[in-house]
RNA sequence: GGAGAGGUGGCCGAGUGGUCGAAGGCACCCGCUUGCUAAGCGGUUUCUCGCCGAAAGGCGGGACGGGAGUUCAAAUCUCCCCCUCUCCGCCA
């Protein structure tokens, strides 16, 4: 949710931050629906104002002994009034609201202007992919070949684009959660969260995935929603409420199976594990204050981009232009691994901050020094996602003969294994 | 899933349909006072929305789990929903 002062007092920023996100917007049609909304308020409190003048001295006038039902009946015609001006604010309200939470959030002054990702800014990292001195595979059949992951049978079970890893392979993948888990949990100082991943709508409202994404969710019964992301269940954990100032900035990690329906993604990018409809990942999560929002998303970024660098990928940080970020995010960097077999950048890691547009829509909020509340930032990052680690682990760390050596500090977590073959 | 109890301010906890944004206590902060592992006295302290204002601030509306209703008037009465607790049932 932008700040809706904007709408009356600085409209401009809003306009320019629709054309830069490439958003068909129709701005001047929900200024004047706020300016409704605002008269009607306005009407509503003054005849509300009127009608409790009128009632308290009923009050008074019955204690008393006195004739009231003059009076009463003047108050009566007033209530009936106020009804009839609350039922009109109500509909301009929830018009109001409904076209106001598809407006996208203002983008960072940094944020480079432009519609694709050809626009996109290099931040740092590899600008060339790396070269190998053999023809290199893609993990398709490098795991196929190892008995890691069981293509044909995982459709069979759920369907196409779903995932089953098989012996080494599951134990590497559950390697990579456990070696992420204690980076950031160790490391990093972010607190441990097991959070339900059966979310209901407005906590998906609250963190911007509804209503724009509403089409790629998986809905159960009980109007619950399968989690996209760990982002909802832990940008929510504070929902509603106001944080004490010296308790930020909090940092949450968590683990959990993300579900992404990604509706019409079908076609070209089908063979492996690249898009799939369930995945693991690990998830970082931060609210602060605003003065520290943007320092505390650096070190957001580094927290995610240390566990690539450790695990010695070839990687790049680009910096997301304005017509390619979701439309909740301020800024976004995007963490992408080469992989050597399908020869092409993947997006392993998306590091966004928010400013304050989550926290408006899920009203969260902290005391400032001074007493005031305000809005926390919130901000979060993949930490990162597995199967493109796995992926990339896999095309990356291939031998020539045909198995996948264990980077040194993965070993621990399966059984000092040093190859898979 | 069944039966019962309950949800009030940062916390505990009162509240007869009108003078209750809400007694009392705790906590907090600010003064004062005494001096001593601390106490006493006084005062302050909810959130939100609208209007005016450059701002400081001022004026007003609303909020007692959420929503609808009855009434001139609702924390208080009625209905629906949510949540918590106790007991029973079921169960990894």
């Amino acid at each position: 949710m932008i700040d809706l002062t904007l709408l009356k007092e600085k409209p401009e920023i809003l306009r320019d931050a629709i054309k830069h996100r490439g958003a068909d917007i129709d701005l001047d049609e929900i200024v004047e629906l706020d300016k409704k909304r605002r008269a009607l308020i306005t009407e509503l409190q003054d005849l509300r104002k009127e009608r409790n003048a009128v009632s308290e001295k009923v009050g008074t006038l019955k204690r008393q002994g006195k004739e009231t039902k003059t009076l009463m009946e003047k108050a009566r015609s007033l209530a009936d009034k106020i009804k009839d001006v609350e039922k009109k604010q109500k509909n301009i309200e929830a018009e109001f609201k409904e076209r106001v939470q598809w407006l996208p959030n203002i983008p960072h002054a940094s944020v480079p202007v432009g519609s694709g990702s050809e626009a996109n800014q290099y931040i740092r990292g590899l600008r060339e992919p790396p070269v190998f001195d053999f023809d290199v595979l893609p993990h398709w059949d490098i795991c196929e070949a190892l008995d890691v992951l069981d293509l044909k049978r995982a459709p069979k079970i759920s369907g196409s684009r779903f995932i089953l890893y098989k012996g080494l392979g599951a134990l590497l993948e559950r390697a990579l959660i456990n070696f992420f888990l204690d980076i950031h949990t160790k490391k990093h100082g972010y607190t441990e969260i097991s959070p339900p991943v059966l979310n209901p709508e407005s906590c998906l409202y609250g963190t911007g995935q509804f209503p724009k994404l509403e089409a790629d969710m998986y809905k159960c019964s009980d109007d619950l929603y399968l989690a996209p992301t760990a982002e909802v269940p832990l940008t929510n954990i504070h929902r509603e409420e106001i944080i004490a100032h010296k308790n930020l900035p909090i940092c949450y990690t968590a683990y959990t199976p993300c579900f992404r329906r990604e509706a019409g993604s079908y076609g070209k990018e089908v063979r492996g594990i690249k898009r799939v409809h369930q995945f693991n990942k690990v998830e970082l999560v931060k609210y602060t204050t605003p003065e520290d929002g943007y320092a505390e998303f650096e070190k957001l970024l580094n927290d995610a981009e240390e566990v690539v660098r450790l695990l010695e990928f070839p990687y790049r940080i680009m910096l997301l232009c304005t017509g390619d970020m979701t439309f909740a995010a301020a800024k976004t960097y995007d963490i992408e691994v080469y992989a050597a077999g399908m020869k092409e950048w993947l997006e392993v890691a998306s590091i966004s901050c928010y400013e304050q547009y989550q926290a408006r829509r899920a009203n969260i909020r902290y005391r400032t020094p001074k007493g005031n509340t305000d809005y926390v930032y919130t901000m979060n990052g993949s930490g990162v996602a597995t199967p493109r680690t796995f992926i990339a682990l896999v095309e990356n760390y291939q031998t020539k003969d045909g198995r996948i050596e264990i980077p040194e500090v993965l070993r621990p977590y399966i059984n000092n294994t040093e190859y898979i073959e």
